[in-house]
DNA sequence: ATAATAAAAGACATAATTATCCTTTATTAT
DNA sequence: ATAATAAAGGATAATTATGTCTTTTATTAT
């Protein structure tokens, strides 16, 4: 006996808290920390397969989080990505920010522009304060706090 | 004298926790159930004007939230939408997984597939407590809650 | 019955995000 | 110096989400 199963919703739609391309950066900056433990470079050949996304796009997103100061980079042989200790202390948020903005900090819940203390939409109150909590928590998150979890194999960057 | 004012990230990223669509579905319903106070019906005109949203485009939304349900509709004149006693009771967190479906309550925060209490992302368990938190405020956000608030002008729906 | 109204349905168009490709620049080892 | 390597940069393509238009169906008032 078998059942086929329907989502019982539409879904066409976007709603991430984090977009695509930053959960990219996210896993690449946490990859490219692991790797920089023994003071390795590693190239986006090597990233890509280990956070199981597009080599091209992950190199597009790599320029940006250098740009940023939040990655380095060494070109020619030998070179690649790489994080130092100063970069080690950089939070998740650095990340959000520098690849999604502020929106997930500071953003209305239902998308009104013009939503503030004053003028509140119906969800106001409540998502500032669920925003300001995932703020903390990101603000809380940094680069180099993942490294040894990652390392022993008991948190995971690839799907 | 003046400043121009440049944004210190790239984002051209979507990353909001509630999609567009959706963000439009609950403002149509909430300005229905405010509507149905006295019986009333509305049509599509009124409610993307008073919601601040393409008619086309609300228009198609309405007939997923009717097809879930969430929403009355009577064609021909006299027509429109509306809500009834029991359709009051419906929550925020229906309407989110009638148009987002549950994204938003359950996946992983960097987008893993595999991502679990068994292996899980480095973000996992700080996630799971956000969205719980999230899941929470939705499912206790009855439609019917919000009529007062908004007939008395404490809170809004346009931009 | 007929005309008018308003939502349902389906096809289509636009815009934004995600992804790819190709050339250039910088660095290193020979 | 030269060839090989690897990231940076710029242009373009594919996909997905958002938005629009036109026809059909159901209902009501005349």
């Amino acid at each position: 006996m078998s059942f086929i199963m329907y989502k019982a919703y539409l879904c066409k739609t976007n709603a991430t808290m984090i977009s695509k391309t930053c959960e990219y950066a996210i896993r690449a900056t946490l990859f490219i920390a692991q790797k920089s433990l023994d003071d390795a470079r590693t190239g986006i050949k090597e990233i890509a397969r280990n956070i199981d996304s597009p080599e091209a796009f992950i190199a597009k997103i790599l320029q940006e989080l250098g740009k940023a100061g939040l990655v380095l980079s060494a070109k020619g042989p030998n070179g690649g990505f790489y994080i130092d200790d100063r970069g080690m202390n950089n939070t998740l948020a650095d990340i959000i920010l520098a690849i999604d903005g502020d929106k997930l900090f500071t953003g209305c819940g239902l998308g009104l522009k013009t939503c503030s203390d004053k003028k509140p939409c119906p969800l106001h109150d409540e998502f500032t304060a669920i925003r300001q909590q995932i703020k903390n928590m990101m603000q809380g998150a940094k680069i180099g706090d993942f490294r040894n979890s990652l390392a022993l194999g008991e948190k995971f960057l690839r799907r």
